[in-house]
Parts: C-alpha cells; sequence; structure tokens
RNA sequence: GCUCCCUUCGUCUAGAGGCCUAGGACAUAGCCCUCUCAAGGCUGUAACACGGGUUCGAAUCCCGUAGGGAGCGCCA
C-alpha cells in the first residue's frame, strides 16, 4: 500500500501583514509538503469579521508568492470545489454545530460578555484558573427555549468530557498528555453564530486532510482542546508539530517594535526573498548543509526531526549574512533588476550597468546603491577634517599630475597613478588614500579604476582640481 | 493562580551516558592577498543557566532552583 500523502497547510488570519514568525512557519509548512511530494493547502481563516480585511488577504498571498511559496489549494484556487475561505464555509460548520448539539457534547450558553469577563476576574483574584464556570451546562430543554424565546442568543459551548487525560505525541516536543478537568468547557460558536477558532481550525484540517499541522507553540496548550473536539466528532487528527517562536534581540516574542519584522518590510528594503527563506530555515531548524541553497534544495534538506524546542532570536546582522551572499551571486540581470529603484533616472543603459558592476560586490542592500549614486554622480562629495588632512598632506602637485592624466589620458587609472608617481614620488597609502578620498569622498569602496568609468569625466577633473590649486 | 513549554559560544545550532580536552555555520579578532573596503584563503577567541542526586563515567537521566515564554478569550 502506498504511504498517505503528506497535506500541510498555513492557515493565516487576514488581520495584518504577514510576520516573520508566520513567514517561518509558512515555510517550513511548505517545505514539509514540497519534500514529501505532498500538498501544500492555503487556508484564510476570516472568522473575525472586525478584524478581518480583504486587503490583508491579498497582501497575504503578494507576500508568499514573493516568498515563491505556491500552493497548491487555496482561495484562489480550489481544484476540489472545495472553499478555502473560512467565511465562505458556514454550512460545513452547521453541520458539525448540529452534530455536536443533537449528541449533547455541545450546548448552548447564555452568559454576556460581560458575566464571563466579571467571573473571570474573579476566579484571578481569588487565585483560580479563569475557567468557564458551567452555568448553562445543565440547563433543561424548557429552560433554553424560555431563554430563546425571550430573544437571548447563546453561544453554542462544547462540553468537555470530564475525568479524561487527552494523549498525543507532538512531533517537536514528544509525549503529550492532559488531564480534560483542567479544561472548562469553552465557546464553538459565537452568539452571532460564526465559528470560534478552536473549532473551525480543527474541523477545517480534518475537513481538508490535512496530515501534518505545523504551527507556533502558543498552540500546544490548546491542542486537547481540539482533539476532544475532533474525537467527539469521530474525525482524523492531523500529527502536531509545535514550532518554538521567533523572538526579537531582546529575547522577547517578536513584534513590531523590533523593526523588519513584517515580509513586507523586509521587501521594501530590498532583501532577496532567497535570502530570507535561506536564514528562516535555519531558524529554530538544523542542518548539515551550509551555504545558499535553492528552494528546491532546501525542502530536500528539511526534516521536522531537525526543529529545535527552544525559541530562536532573529537577529538582522545574520539575514545580512545571507543577504550579502545571495546578492552576490546574483546574475547581471537580476542585480540590475534588484538595484534598479535605488539607481538615479536618467542612466544611460551603458551608464547603469558599469555603475552596477562597479559596486554590486561592495553593498548588501539598494539603499548602499543609492549612497554610492550620490557620491558618484552628484556633487564632489565633502571631507570631514580628517580626509581634509590626508588630501592636504598628498600636496596641490598630486592633484594637479592627477587633473593633467586626465586631460591627456582621460579617465584611465594607469596613466593617473604615473603621473602622480613622477610629480610627486607618492606610493602606498599616500597615493591610494588621497586620491581615493577626493574622488568619492570615503575611504572604503571599490576598486578605483571601475569608480573612473562611472563618475562623470568632468566632475572628475572638478574633483581633482579642487584640491590642486 | 493553575497547566504546559524552553535554557549549549555574540547568534543559529550539533549533541539521545563514554566517540566531547563539546563539533559546525554566521558574526568577531589576527594574518595572507591587496590602492582602501568587499570578496577569497589561513589561524584564533568564544558556550553546556545554577544546585543536588543516579552512575565507574552526565551537556546527555532524575529532582529542585532561577530566568524566559505560552495557554487558561464570543482573538487567531
Amino acid at each position: 500500500m502506498p504511504h498517505a500523502q503528506v497535506v500541510t497547510r498555513f492557515a493565516p488570519s487576514p488581520t495584518g501583514e504577514l510576520h516573520l514568525g508566520n513567514a517561518r512557519t509558512a515555510l517550513f509548512s511548505w517545505l514539509l509538503a514540497r519534500h514529501s511530494r505532498g500538498r501544500f493547502v492555503l487556508r484564510i481563516e476570516d472568522t473575525d469579521a472586525e478584524r478581518s480585511r480583504p486587503q490583508f488577504a491579498e497582501q497575504l498571498y503578494q507576500d508568499l508568492r514573493w516568498l515563491a511559496l505556491d500552493w497548491d489549494a487555496g482561495p484562489d484556487r480550489d481544484p476540489d470545489g472545495v472553499h478555502y475561505l473560512q467565511s465562505a464555509r458556514g454550512e460545513i460548520y452547521r453541520h458539525y454545530f448540529e452534530e455536536l448539539r443533537v449528541a449533547g457534547k455541545a450546548y448552548p450558553c447564555f452568559c454576556s460578555a460581560l458575566e464571563l469577563t466579571l467571573a473571570r476576574k474573579a476566579q484571578l483574584a481569588a487565585g483560580r484558573p479563569p475557567r468557564y464556570a458551567g452555568t448553562c451546562r445543565a440547563l433543561t430543554p424548557t429552560e433554553i427555549e424560555r431563554r430563546q424565546a425571550a430573544g437571548s442568543r447563546p453561544t453554542l459551548r462544547f462540553r468537555v468530557p470530564e475525568g479524561q487525560t487527552v494523549e498525543f505525541v507532538d512531533l517537536v516536543h514528544g509525549e503529550h498528555r492532559y488531564v480534560t478537568d483542567d479544561i472548562g468547557d469553552f465557546i464553538i460558536r459565537r452568539a452571532d453564530g460564526s465559528p470560534a477558532f478552536f473549532f473551525s481550525n480543527a474541523v477545517d484540517d480534518a475537513e481538508m486532510g490535512i496530515t501534518h499541522v505545523l504551527r507556533g507553540e502558543d498552540h500546544l496548550t490548546i491542542t486537547p482542546r481540539q482533539l476532544l473536539l475532533l474525537d467527539a466528532l469521530a474525525m482524523p487528527r492531523p500529527t502536531y508539530a509545535h514550532v518554538a517562536l521567533l523572538t526579537g534581540v531582546d529575547g522577547a516574542p517578536l513584534s513590531k517594535r523590533h523593526g523588519a519584522a513584517s515580509v513586507r518590510e523586509l521587501r521594501e528594503r530590498g532583501y532577496l526573498p532567497l535570502a530570507v527563506a535561506n536564514h528562516l530555515f535555519r531558524l529554530g531548524h538544523s542542518s548539515t548543509e551550509t551555504g545558499v541553497l535553492t528552494l528546491a534544495a532546501l525542502a530536500k534538506a528539511f526534516d521536522v526531526k531537525h526543529l529545535g524546542r527552544a525559541p530562536a532570536r532573529f537577529e538582522i546582522s545574520q539575514l545580512d549574512a545571507w543577504q550579502r551572499q545571495v546578492a552576490h551571486h546574483l546574475s547581471p540581470e537580476a542585480a540590475e533588476q534588484w538595484l534598479v529603484g535605488a539607481l538615479p533616472p536618467g542612466l544611460s543603459d551603458e551608464d547603469r550597468h558599469r555603475f552596477i558592476d562597479a559596486i554590486r560586490l561592495n553593498i548588501v542592500l539598494p539603499a548602499e546603491a543609492a549612497a554610492w549614486a550620490r557620491a558618484l554622480y552628484g556633487e564632489p562629495p565633502p571631507l570631514n577634517d580628517e580626509m581634509l588632512a590626508v588630501v592636504h598632506a598628498a600636496g596641490r602637485g598630486f592633484f594637479a599630475a592627477a587633473a593633467g592624466s586626465v586631460v591627456q589620458h582621460g579617465a584611465e587609472l594607469r596613466p593617473m597613478i604615473d603621473a602622480i608617481r613622477t610629480a610627486t614620488g607618492a606610493k602606498g597609502a599616500a597615493l591610494w588614500k588621497p586620491l581615493r578620498l577626493a574622488l568619492t569622498g570615503r575611504a572604503d569602496g571599490p576598486e578605483l579604476a571601475p569608480l573612473l568609468n562611472v563618475i562623470p569625466r568632468a566632475s572628475i577633473e572638478e574633483r581633482l582640481r579642487r584640491f590642486a590649486g
């Protein structure tokens, strides 16, 4: 008998931007599916009408496509006629609500949100776990009817069985056992009729044939609830792998205040998707593979067994290391596409190529290319006192000779060096440093020869002559 | 408060009782190359949270302590 196909999913809610932590979960799920030649499903959990926005879903698609994580089924492609937007799956949920209600495994609860909040506070204050007290657990049919007739809109609560244990094996954390007495009856349908997360999330995983659920560790302790629900409905349990959370440099869970925490932000700053994928691949996941790997190679190397249990820290400097490698191996065409937005308008094709060739190995992000463009194409760059000291020490004859060489031989480095040597006898750092400073305003940077092909001829002369007179 | 999870170099991690005087990658330092920087090559610095136990032997097993995190929502 052939092995059942692996089916994984990414199930974000469209209530904000795709976060790096979620992006990593999506990547891992995608890698697992591709590693096993299985299916990857995208499901949008938009049951919270208040906070869900279609534009967030659109941006989610965009971010995933940018990362090159393609899905075999999702809201925009439903090969089986299945709805992958939870807001379109009401019929399915109604069916299972009814099944639970008829079986007595769920019951209507008329407690108001206010009452519940108060009860929770009181329990917490008394040093007890904030669990549902079971107020509506044993309402008689007559009572239920009476309240409904009075216009009360009940929620539906799942009746958690007493005195049982729930066991499951997590692919990352191993065996787990929880006692049901620690779990209060929880809401599976809101008063407005919409399904609550515990319910729709678990039911959909089962309905969609998801075999492996990779999700954040924050879901670990709610897993028993979902298992209870699936068991009550006699639905299949997926295998869970709870991935440790991503934190910022301060060790706190990654959030907006850490900066560059969203995929959009990284994209806009010019990070390359392959660099992001390679870095994410190594956060909380180990591999013997080193160096930049293609997505296909990442999929091949991915192994759930190599997911770590401890939270991982997101450090931008580590991302930068991957970015540097990926960026430096870009083809000339890809490099141009990467940097085009950072270049000044109106450059000829030839100028653009020369510029990119000259600086690309010296930069990590497009913003640095923009800085180089300003330095090379703009006004002669100002020098600070330290730089001026070096330039003045070289002497006026130094720059007169250099400028003269430009007039005679054009923007060629060799003759310029020879002319300076002949005129001043300068060599080594005393030769190169003043020249570089005068021409670029910086002490570091690419080879001078290619830079001379980038800076406009008249500007070269101007940059040199200002120290010759 | 209760339940659960986590803790190895700066960072990501390898490590499932002897192979560990703890390995790798990135970062970092030095050297080589070199007009600078980058790239490349070589070399180095650097970690088992703490305390008890079990054992001939513990990073690895057990107990506790400390620190961090999650959950207990008509949010997902």
